[in-house]
DNA sequence: TTGGAAAGTCAACAACACTGACATAAAATT
DNA sequence: AATTTTATGTCAGTGTTGTTGACTTTCCAA
């Protein structure tokens, strides 16, 4: 039986930095931790969209025009990271149920702007919700030095065009 | 606009107890770097199955035969949270490929046990080898410290059901 | 005015989840 | 011994979400 438990262990290199010596089991550790946690983590979302009769995708979207009132769809799929024609699907159902809405740009008519109407910001708020109450949670059970740790490695984690999504929706609310 | 970014703000209360508060804001940055950092952290392998022809069905299954052999079809069900009917797809088609061997229990022979065949274990290494990497090089970049707590927010955002799955294979390796 | 970008549409397809119904074998219970 | 439960597998059908490829319309810009 392998120990891989307890602190990571850790040294000081003369320069400074430190240097991490993780075994094979304790990153698979970290693999299957962001598998079931992923899983909790859309639990609660995925059972009220259930209920409306909508999916995940339908969930994303919402929350990135809520995000972003007034993005583009291309730039919606930048950040969705699918095809038009995928967005194209979950787009029309939310604007056919008036939970979206695409007004033509002013300065580029081509481009569709996003908005989301007050029954789109009500469904929004609701998914929202839940998912928020369950990251908060998950924050008081860790403690405020695990949320700090929890979100550096996640930022670390991601693909480096994705960070430049994130980082810009940290800067400025919207792009 | 609203500043969110920065040390979590805390209070000590007389308990000992540390007490967060946290914005709406600060909890939806937390989803979204789930968001970014999960397609992060499955992109290496969909591109190997891809190669293969499989999906991330097949992956999830190849890791936990290889993390537990010869688990049985419902131990396995009740991990993946999946029907069995979507489970016995995938199987079907692995052991068809021979990269798992099903093999009839001893004690009870309805039961079937699971275990990886050389072909298997090379595969479950190949995808292992360049999601372990992504987590090992996003652990380095983070430090020691944010790898502590970045476990530990994720165990507490896991459902309960699943908690238990993974403290089992945390003691032993299998159940 | 012509080229190309943005947006949308249609069709076909695949992966992966679901439900429901049914079959088989073996264990457990009555 | 008969019945029920459990474990597994299978067939058929459905839905969401992703993909490609082909095509059209709109409209900005060189």
């Amino acid at each position: 039986m392998i120990c891989d438990e307890g602190v990571m262990s850790e040294r000081q290199s003369p320069g400074g930095q430190s240097l991490l010596f993780l075994t094979d089991e304790q990153l698979r550790k970290g693999i299957e931790a962001m598998f079931f946690a992923y899983r909790g983590f859309t639990a609660d979302p995925d059972r009220i969209l259930n209920k409306y009769g909508y999916g995940r995708a339908h969930h994303r979207a919402l929350h990135f025009i809520s995000r972003a009132p007034g993005t583009t769809v291309n730039n919606l799929l930048s950040i969705l990271g699918v095809t038009k024609q995928s967005l194209n699907r979950v787009l029309r159902t939310l604007i056919e149920d008036e939970l979206v809405e695409s007004r033509v740009g002013t300065r580029d008519k081509r481009e569709r702007h996003l908005f989301l109407t007050d029954a789109g910001t009500a469904l929004e708020q609701e998914l929202s919700d839940a998912q928020r109450e369950r990251m908060r949670q998950a924050y008081r059970e860790a403690g405020p030095e695990a949320v700090q740790g929890f979100r550096t490695v996640l930022e670390a984690m991601m693909d480096h065009d994705m960070q430049r999504h994130f980082t810009r929706m940290k800067d400025s609310g919207h792009d």
